[in-house]
DNA sequence: CTCCGAAATGTAGCATAACTACATATAATG
DNA sequence: CATTATATGTAGTTATGCTACATTTCGGAG
């Protein structure tokens, strides 16, 4: 839908090449950038000593639907164009930038995710989420570590039984103990932890269901039945931690979000409970990450 | 100029706070922010079973003049959310757009978060850090708990002795161990838990500093020695699950990478260790999340 | 010149959008 | 159960964006 091909270069672009009228409105338009989304057509037309029919017309020629299409666009140009301008003011002398480095960070590599993200990967892993009865997180070696752990806590929060384990022994003695109706979900940013895929070779024979999220194409991923891949490229900075762990979180989020969505009644009452058990402690019922 | 005080967070804050049938209206617009600002309000009150006043009154109640007003604010704030996901269409069929909703609403907290992160305060925090002999994270509750977790988790790599807590047991009587050269990291998006608080207090009378980072102005922010202020939007939709732990870790990477820079040696030779300690399992050097 | 025709611009009126004042329904309170 | 407050809707007003058509301007052929 947002065709926005940024409009305000555009406009800069074809400046000069328009007849008499509309130039003048160009002109003006390029003056009072930020305003225009604040002004009618009349009042533009006015402003221009023009009529009201050719700044249309002009929009038009700019490639917008109407008047209303060219005040939307140029106002979300401008808000783009201006979003770092506004932000030098409140922060300081900004001698070293890790804040801008690390949050921009994330962002790109949200932005990567975004496009790696394959939705039947994610319909499939939710189905099989939905039907198991007990969840079981797995994750080895730090950083997918605190990405199990949340992922449990995640589940929990919708009435699903959920789990987390870090530990290689207690990886294997769970996949033992497992049946038809539990699923086991790995995650690594490798792929190729042998305490992961082992696991997931037990947790197989006994038929549990086994998905992972993880790099495609890895052996752990060759092992499971059902992936989520995503390959996120590591930062070589190595003062620069990472994002890739959390955008695994943001596909729990995902996951979670659609799952829940699934089973909304009994999710819905599970979190009530949960948040009622809270108001106690905090006397609290604003909307509130759900347990601090 | 541009009054827009990211309209969409202000939104997501404010929900769960409107009367039933503004509150409808909320609902239809976090689930359509992209395609607002072509509706007029008659559509919209159509589409939410609303009469139009109510559709107005709503936005005034967001701050915005009127609809109109309000139209072209949301415009820039989705164009500005919008902008890093590439909006490629090789997405297929996007029946269900949970995917999209997450990873917008992760990329717009951070901008959110990018504009109230205050350096200063960031330094200060890496300061006391670098100076502390050992650090300890606490959080409770869940989402906070995984934060803490983290964090222990990617400040021991840079070989500082590091641990989290979560047990409001555990918590008070570590504090008690302290002494003037450890640091206790507290973790609360809201700031009112009291076992953090408590112990907050235990740590402080001996001698240790004690850092938080939560809702500025909260209890904990008030008992602790130097505050880390975020005052992040929950997004009252119970079954989106909320970016703002993952904004949490975000900080978190910002202050590891910082300490990092500070002590570039100690650091560089404790990663190399840590890097060594692995290859041996995966035979892989790589630029990988040291660890999994 | 002046006449024609095409391009450029304007006029006036229409449909719809946004908004307002007031009326009605619903919930809270004594 | 009556009485206020609060929440929501109805219907009408104003302003906005747009369209169909009229007028002007200008360049060149006769």
């Amino acid at each position: 839908m947002i065709g926005t091909f940024d409009l305000i270069t555009k406009l800069r672009k074809m400046d000069g090449s328009f007849k008499a009228r509309e130039q003048q409105v160009s002109t003006y338009v390029l003056e009072n950038l930020e305003t225009i989304s604040q002004t009618s057509v009349s009042n533009l037309a006015k402003a221009c000593g023009v009529s009201e029919p050719t700044v249309i017309r002009y929009c038009r020629k700019l490639g917008c639907d109407g008047f209303k299409d060219f005040k939307i666009q140029l106002a979300q140009n401008v808000a783009v164009s201006l979003q770092y301008l506004s932000r030098s003011e409140n922060s300081s002398p900004r001698t070293d930038n890790t804040i801008d480095q690390v949050l921009t960070g994330l962002i790109s590599t949200t932005n990567f995710a975004h496009n790696q993200i394959n939705p039947d990967q994610i319909a499939t892993a939710v189905e099989a989420i939905t039907k198991a009865q007990t969840l079981i997180f797995c994750g080895v070696g730090g950083g997918s570590t605190t990405v199990a752990f949340d992922a449990a806590n995640r589940f929990f929060r919708l009435g699903i039984t959920s789990l987390s384990l870090n530990d290689a022994y207690l990886l294997r003695m769970h996949a033992a103990t497992l049946g038809p109706d539990d699923l086991m979900f790995f995650i690594s940013s490798t792929g190729t932890p042998r305490a992961l895929i082992d696991t997931a070779k037990i947790a197989n024979q006994y038929g549990a269901a086994t998905i992972c999220l993880t790099r495609p194409n890895s052996e752990l991923s060759e092992t499971c039945s059902h992936t989520i891949g995503i390959d996120l490229p590591e930062d070589p900075d190595i003062y620069k931690p990472t994002a890739s762990r959390l955008v695994f979180l943001a596909i729990i989020d995902i996951l979670a979000a659609s799952v829940a969505r699934k089973m909304p009644d009994k999710a819905k009452e599970t979190l009530r409970r949960i948040r009622a058990s809270l108001t106690a402690l905090h006397g609290n019922t604003d909307p509130q990450p759900i347990g601090d």
